[in-house]
DNA sequence: AAGAACTCCTGTTGGC
DNA sequence: TGCCAACAGGAGTTCT
């Protein structure tokens, strides 16, 4: 589900709520998500402070005062729902059943020693919890070789051309790959590529003079993607399916999209009388406009 | 090595 | 209405 607009607002929203805070009690429902949790997990967490909440890509890592990290990836269909002392709850309102259906994939709960909780749901359970030694961070398994931030200085079109230089796969499967850009997901991929003016099929060695230069295509790209990932932060990321904020709120992003989930429709590029296409990538849905991405 | 295919899991949707 | 295949904001693992 959740790109780099989505797990940033999630971040926005958690922040407040955990900074400062501590863990007074962990409730784990289930001994694994994607992978087994944690060894002593709720045990390991009780007591401890939270001093900041950072995202690096799609991650979240809460750094606790006892100088371990939670590291938390929301996967395909994962979520946090915050419940503050006074502010009422989420749940809808009448009486809510033990195991009824908004419950039954809260697999993780932390109370916190405000009053507050923080209910992490996940239907398909692709999402990820670690709790690592701060110093462990950068050697973890899902952390080394982990790519730049598409938002940071480091991407840019010198830098996106020598990386793409000689790459046969398509740009659309480059772009997906964290390795290279870390944060990228499906739609946001799909967006910037049709900003930019390139079709997903291109071979992404193709961005790249001979020598490994930038090309315009390859500035524009980069701009692209930094213009979507900005546009989406601002509406709060895009809610499809699972996707909420922390608040419940939805995201509006959606609204914006000019490819993604548009099959059929009329391509929004700037005076062009095209119709957005989709086909399979990678066994993922690619939606571009076959006659102003080139 | 790089790239493509397969895998995890549950729920929803669309076609017949 | 039922049944079944396809598909869904991800990404590690396993093949070729």
């Amino acid at each position: 589900m959740p790109e780099l607009p989505e797990v940033e607002t999630v971040r926005r929203g958690l922040e407040p709520v955990l900074v400062g805070n501590a863990f007074a009690r962990v409730e784990q429902r289930r001994p694994d998500l994607r992978f087994p949790l944690p060894a002593r997990f709720s045990e390991r967490l009780t007591g401890r402070a939270i001093e900041s909440l950072d995202r690096r890509a799609k991650y979240l890592l809460a750094r606790l005062d006892d100088g371990q990290v939670l590291i938390m990836h929301l996967g395909m269909t994962g979520r946090f729902i915050v419940d503050t002392p006074g502010g009422g709850t989420n749940t809808s309102g009448g009486f809510v059943h033990g195991q009824d259906a908004a419950s039954k994939h809260e697999h993780i709960v932390f109370h916190l020693g405000d009053g507050a909780t923080v209910r992490y749901s996940d239907v398909r359970r692709f999402g990820i919890m670690d709790l690592v030694p701060s110093a462990t961070l950068d050697s973890h398994a899902l952390f080394k070789g982990l790519g730049i931030e598409p938002l940071g200085e480091g991407l840019n079109a010198a830098w996106l051309a020598a990386k793409l230089k000689g790459k046969t796969a398509p740009i659309k499967a480059a772009l997906l790959d964290q390795r290279l850009i870390a944060g990228l997901g499906n739609i946001y991929v799909c967006e910037a590529l049709h900003r930019a003016g390139i079709a997903p099929l291109k071979r992404a060695g193709l961005l790249a003079t001979k020598t490994g230069r930038p090309t315009e295509k390859t500035t524009a790209l980069v701009q692209s993607i930094k213009s979507v990932l900005n546009d989406a932060l601002r509406s709060g990321g895009s809610s499809l399916r699972d996707y909420r904020r922390t608040d419940g709120g939805l995201g509006y992003f959606q609204h914006s999209f000019r490819t993604y989930g548009r099959e059929g429709e009329p391509c929004l590029g700037d005076a062009c009388d095209g119709t957005v296409r989709r086909i399979v990538q990678g066994g993922r849905s690619t939606f571009y406009c076959p006659i102003c991405q080139k």
